[in-house]
DNA sequence: TGTACATCAGTGAACGCGCGTTCACTGATGTAC
DNA sequence: TGTACATCAGTGAACGCGCGTTCACTGATGTAC
């Protein structure tokens, strides 16, 4: 007998490979001319079908849209989460380097894909609430690196902001990072530092018990607020790599993006 | 005599008038659906006249959406200035705080054109060379601010990373700040931290020689550094907040970009 | 101040294009008995 | 194993739409003498 959720009969294997070279090829279209200039019709004419065929797969051309969405979401949340897996959780400044390096590296090589995730929204699309917890893969994967480094690392040194030791960078390269220094850790809680105000402060602590996981330990909201703040620096990088501002600055930006990094991981307290 | 580069005659005048009113109105459209969306002959609709009338004014569509992007970056450009001229020079972190509110002010009440020179590029069109002056008009706007604190305030104390004075993050209004500690300066130069290597050292030292200006003290490359990651910071959280990766997290985005600003402030050395 | 000519703004029709989506249809594949 | 019917994939034509751009034109505005 075949695997349980296979598809059994001609038509059904006929129906989920189209379905992927559907996608496959709206990627690649994509890639070309972006997410406006998606269209049903040169999906349709590069596959040799006629047009209408497409909407026995996909009602609309939102919908298409959609599965891209949700099949972008899920392919940067793999790489990222791949990345961690092949890193010790408690080394967690050597796992937060190459998650970082997961996410930029998957944004370089899939340009339109991020551009269609975490670009200018599509104008009159409206993302349906599908495409919800695919979207949440990466920013969990970057929470369970603090969370798993606070669990299992050795805590860190009580001056949160004090320069990390003096190294090198890390380099940025395919192989699995297993060098930093043993038991590395993240602090359990920010001794000092800017202290959460008022408001951000009920956010923050509402974000963290929202986030609970069993058997888990509750990042404190400090930390929390930290990692959203490295989450945002992480990508406005990326987007100014790929969108073009660092022309004529720090382009290429691996060494800047190396650097940035290092920073970071100093910054939620991962060192 | 009217001002001299003034048009005179009522055909110039018209002319202006009309240029004038042909980008608002496709301003307007950009707002509703997105640069993609906007079409000559909408806007000549809207304005009551013939589409091939437009072509009077701007030889193509791309004319108009260069148009559009350079008006964008100088109307950020006015704002970002207008803010830090509205502080003193030597009270940096006052300044800053200021500048990054006004950067994202202006963001929030502008989308559309936030995203038209922030977001993922428009398909098929390629920014003209007319683009580049505008658009480093912000990152210059923040650089100076770092200057004239380097050169007018106080040294900081020497451990940069280090915890400012507990005080809550600042509030947002329109009041220029004037309320910070007197003679708050940035440091001449990161003592501690994280070091430059290679070619990032390289790169900004490149960086920081070409933006020389006469007179004024050349930015060490590491702060210069510094500056870049905490203008990608900005803008990654902007895009965040707008681009609404925040929904269900931190939203209303308030607390936690005043928060993120002061970590910034502390992070490029300004206290 | 008046006239003759040049410049320019705006018109309206047209070209050629591509799009998303609907619909009645044909023929192949799958299912129940 | 064979037959009758239901399901489904793909076709081809059509609807109605909007787009950017070109072109010959009319009439108003500006300029030189």
């Amino acid at each position: 007998m075949s695997p349980p959720n296979a598809a059994h009969t001609a038509r059904e294997r006929a129906r989920a490979e189209l379905t992927r070279e559907i996608k496959e090829e709206a990627r690649r279209q994509l890639a070309d001319a972006g997410a406006d200039a998606l269209s049903l019709r040169a999906v349709a004419r590069s596959l040799g079908m006629v047009s209408s065929a497409l909407y026995r797969y996909f009602p609309s051309r939102d919908d298409l849209l959609t599965a891209l969405i949700i099949d972008a979401y899920n392919a940067l949340g793999d790489a990222v989460e791949a990345a961690a897996a092949n890193v010790a959780a408690a080394d967690g400044r050597a796992r937060w380097v190459t998650v970082c390096h997961a996410a930029r590296d998957w944004a370089l090589a899939n340009p339109h894909e991020y551009a269609l995730i975490y670009g200018s929204p599509v104008p009159g699309y409206r993302a349906p609430e599908a495409t919800i917890a695919p979207a949440a893969r990466l920013p969990l994967a970057f929470l369970r690196v603090l969370r798993d480094a606070a669990a299992t690392g050795r805590p860190a040194a009580p001056r949160p902001d004090a320069a990390p030791r003096h190294d090198a960078a890390p380099r940025h390269d395919a192989a699995p990072r297993h060098d930093a220094a043993p038991g590395a850790g993240v602090r359990e809680r920010a001794p000092i530092g800017l202290p959460l105000d008022g408001p951000l402060a009920g956010q923050a602590a509402a974000l963290a018990a929202a986030l609970d996981e069993p058997g888990a330990p509750r990042l404190p909201p400090d930390a929390l607020v930290r990692a959203v703040i490295a989450w945002t620096q992480l990508f406005g990088m990326v987007s100014f790599e790929l969108f073009g501002q660092f022309v004529g600055s720090f382009e290429p930006a691996d060494a800047f993006f190396d650097h940035a990094v290092a920073q970071m991981a100093a910054f939620v307290g991962l060192r």
